[in-house]
DNA sequence: GACAATTGTGCAAACGATTGCATTATGGAT
DNA sequence: ATCCATAATGCAATCGTTTGCACAATTGTC
């Protein structure tokens, strides 16, 4: 149908092989002649000819795309990733193709498998699951790959991802630091990973200043406005409410908010309020919500930078990056007083 | 490296022909015998075959890829586009490449060849521009192509996109219904698709109810936050202050609701505020934000529809459709009352 | 017992590029 | 005149599949 070597080596009299040197080794090592670097260029142009990536990737067994595996490519953290990841790679000459797997394993087992039939040279992976097996298969199979978002001890490949535990902490301290002593944790998705280790974090900060974990105080069950909603609610009714809500991702907080203000119940006069994960329109909420912000940007960067690394040298140490958030402060935590906390509960009793 | 027909054919003793016919022929065709196909499989499993989708494309002719072109993955609109799509397309077996062009020309052009020297079986993109005669000839090469988000009478190639138009008139309608007559439209970036055909819709929607256009009411310049700041900044100072705002897309309106708020203007009692696009945070908003939302999903569905329907058919008539956009009330808009507008001005100066 | 139909499998030519190894022509050195 | 280096180009194998055609063996039909 398009125009192929052969047509242009018919059209000029040359061989197909002084063709494809002349179109893409540069053609300086052959010397080819400038006669005939332009004669064939100028029939090339003329057929228009377009390369063909699926013979040369199959002669030269080098496709340059990467594939990218993500759970939900709707959510901002990762089409923030996306974007990022596609700018670094472009840089490398790379192209990607992605696969939303909507958090759902087996679309993320048939993604892996399609997309290393069309022979990537790398694979960038935000696996949705704790379970690896199927990705240390492709580990073994000695394709280049590094996990982005979630690491685990139990599989030996590559990974880069932020410290969500440290996270979680550094927005544990601050409200602690401001007095809180009665901090709920609004979960997403128990068993995921990212909820697996704010939690972590969550009781890691109160076990280290001697605050007793309460366990009415962690609640929730996904990572929906729907659940910070009812939940926050549901936290805004006990006999003896939290004063701050920790949500472990941003669009619970959305839920929380709403909750909040449907309760009568100011944020953060009579309640405080901070959320892991800090998307664009966080400092637009009423009011700016404290949030934990991941370094999307660097992780990107690294996660090009491992899988060139892996890609040159497929035996090399494992690596493991654990990269630090960054607790932004604004407008959603007051610091707290016995006398504040106790206006609290009667605005409660009041709804 | 890794295992091909020619390996399991050594090892079972049958032909690479037999082979291929069980592995991807489903045999019956062909009536392999049971017994060949169990030892085939068998041994397929044993050494870990894949298939190489490079040698199948380029025998075939067909790749089962399908390219998609976005000025900015990042955007929710085109995220949400892109995830609906993935669903669409996996439906009938086809994956997809992703191109985020960052609203550049000259890399939308490069991600245009690099696609094409996929050989991808088709094509969906969303256009930065208003230039589209790059967009022509990949459709004069034949190449099945549905462009999205924009539709263009000068270029004929099928597309389906949101009526844009309608969409602000449905929101200027609203706002003229609830009494307002100054109403201000902040702009995106001008020249842009999205941005002209809303701003046409503003101003037919005044033109048909007999209002005056005020020149001094329409400003702005691009599509982020910041540019709703200033600009609603800009409009509170005016001597005689509109009634209303309606911004050209969602980040716009974030930074207009922070203005307002930082000048102590109340959204909807003091001013109100309209906004195209209705990603999933507008809801939380405070208040939660009337805003005209775009049918992605629909969306979607059609452009794949379309898609296919071109991939079977080259020579058909274009087809293009125009969805439309709905508008959701929620709390941001204020009956008006000339006692209001005057409180509301005074409120102004007082700032 | 001759012939046709059916069953099960293999041969070999594509698809479009890349590249190591010729091959030819030319000029210079001896 | 002989030999060698160099310039400019061509040959042909290869990458891993798919598939039209051929072919042998078996079964069925009269």
């Amino acid at each position: 149908m398009s125009t192929t070597l052969k047509d242009i080596a018919k059209k000029t009299g040359f061989s197909v092989s002084t063709i494809s040197r002349v179109l893409h080794d540069n053609s300086k090592k052959y010397k080819i002649s400038e006669e005939t670097q332009t004669k064939v260029q100028q029939t090339a142009k003329d057929l228009g000819y377009r390369l063909n990536t699926l013979a040369r990737g199959l002669r030269m067994q080098k496709t340059y795309e990467i594939g990218l595996i993500v759970p939900d490519i709707a959510n901002p953290f990762f089409s923030a990733v996306c974007k990022n990841l596609a700018g670094e790679l472009r840089k490398g000459g790379y192209n990607f193709i992605v696969y939303d797997t909507d958090k759902d394993l087996s679309i993320e087992r048939s993604a892996i498998k399609k997309v290393l039939e069309k022979r990537v040279d790398g694979l960038i992976i935000a696996s949705v699951g704790q379970e690896f097996s199927h990705i240390q298969k492709i580990r073994d199979a000695n394709i280049p790959l590094v996990m982005i978002d979630r690491c685990s001890d139990s599989v030996d490949v590559d990974s880069v991802s932020v410290d969500n535990v440290k996270g979680s902490m550094f927005a544990m301290n601050y409200l602690i630091k401001e007095g809180h002593t009665r901090i709920a944790f609004i979960q997403g998705t128990p068993g995921s990973y990212a909820n697996e280790t704010r939690l972590q974090g969550y009781k890691l900060a109160l076990h280290d200043t001697g605050i007793a974990v309460d366990k009415h105080l962690i609640v929730g069950n996904d990572f929906r406005a729907m659940n910070g909603y009812l939940e926050t609610k549901h936290l805004l009714k006990l006999a003896n409410p939290p004063t701050a809500i920790f949500t472990a991702g941003n669009i619970i907080a959305l839920g929380a908010l709403d909750a909040c203000k449907k309760a009568g119940v100011r944020v953060p006069q009579d309640i405080s309020l901070v959320t892991f994960d800090d998307p664009v329109f966080t400092p637009y909420l009423s009011p700016p919500l404290t949030a934990v912000e991941q370094p999307i940007k660097k992780l990107s960067e690294m996660a090009v930078a491992i899988l060139y690394r892996r890609m040159k040298n497929h035996h090399g140490m494992r690596k493991t990056l654990l990269l630090e958030p960054k607790l932004n402060i604004r407008s959603s935590v007051a610091r707290i007083s016995t006398r504040k906390n106790i206006i609290h509960s009667t605005k409660i009793e009041k709804n």
